[in-house]
DNA sequence: CTCGGATGTTAGCCATCATTAACGTCATCG
DNA sequence: CGATGACGTTAATGATGGCTAACATCCGAG
């Protein structure tokens, strides 16, 4: 009890961390099935069953990767709709969230956007819950700013262009990061502008 | 020999398309490894064993399947440049084929960008070598219309505008299919757009 | 110093799965 | 008719993989 902020264990404070990074990049890399407890182990330097300290089993591993990551998301989409001073401020926080995402973890992103299937369901019904909130931010401000654009048309916009921001992986190396982001940020809005043109 | 386009098997003429299908639909959902021999030979009404009458194995079925689809993307993109008055027209061509291909084959869609990583090498190399094909005619087509662009910010608005139209699986359901098409043609064409303006 | 908990290790269990083997069926062709 | 080959079926096999068990190690606390 008296043990609150004291040193505990060494190194071992991130193995939690560093266990969800390596399974994020094996996931992304070969997908769920494709990846082994052993192999997993083997990329933070331990081998195998020793992940069992840290993680009831390999579905828990998923699931509280995509919580997590949904719920950060989410998370950031909230409070960033909160402390703008308008919609078109807005809009452009949500892109600067989902780029900076997108750009710095790439493997959780792509992790997140497939694999949810695989994820039991006690759990698979919450991380949708939250994506969706996520999604509806989206909507929300859009709809602010195009008021007279119908809610379907909105998602389905919302969607493509989290399509796109999504694609730095695939175009990984073409281009460095400080021009990524920019050419990231034009062709989405660009793209959302299209989207609402003519309502 | 004689026989060529005489009648031969009654309703098993579709058989190795029928599987293809079936395969490229839970592949799609579930991952190369999510998916068992016998879960596709359930699909399409057989058990388990019976797709070696038709396929050297899994790995072959994957690798077939994303021959196939690279093969067809590659060759709408030649078609539709060597038949176009001029770039503008061509660009517009290319993205209609693109979109058709991600409104119609969804499953295929989907796999060809998550599965290369699990075909094995010989062919691997050449599914990478058409689609590396495929995203040349584009970056081809893009630098005529703005040569001053660098080619490498148009690989990347390249595989970004992939990612908008490839979407379609995400959104499934938001859009009738007649108004995501020009949806989708529309943020593509703005996107693009934005990309290399100032160029 | 010693106890306990956190953290690993290896060996073993059991299920799943890709693939092969051995064996029918049936239509077509000679 | 009888053989051949296309197409399926059900068992068996061998490997892999998730997970548990039994057994160290090491460090901080009392």
């Amino acid at each position: 009890m008296t043990t609150a902020s004291a040193p505990s264990t060494r190194s071992r404070r991130n193995r939690r961390a560093e266990i969800l990074e390596a399974a994020a990049r094996l996931f992304a890399a070969r997908g769920f099935h494709g990846v082994s407890i052993e192999d997993i182990g083997a990329a933070v330097g331990v081998s195998g069953p020793a992940l069992y300290r840290h993680f009831d089993g390999k579905d828990a591993l998923l699931s509280e990767m995509l919580l997590d990551v949904s719920s950060r998301l989410r998370e950031s989409a909230v409070a960033v709709a909160t402390s703008s001073p308008g919609p078109r401020e807005t809009l452009d926080a949500l892109l600067n969230v989902q780029i900076t995402f997108a750009i710095e973890q790439p493997a959780l992103i792509t992790v997140h956007d497939r694999e949810l299937g695989n994820v039991p369901e006690p759990q698979r019904r919450q991380i949708r819950r939250l994506q969706r909130l996520y999604v509806e931010e989206w909507v929300t401000v859009l709809a602010e700013l195009h008021p007279s654009c119908p809610a379907a048309r909105l998602r389905a916009a919302t969607h493509a262009v989290f399509g796109l921001l999504n694609s730095t992986p695939h175009s990984a190396g073409e281009l460095p990061g400080h021009e990524m982001r920019p050419l990231l940020h034009a062709m989405a809005r660009a793209a959302i502008e299209a989207a609402v043109k003519a309502y």
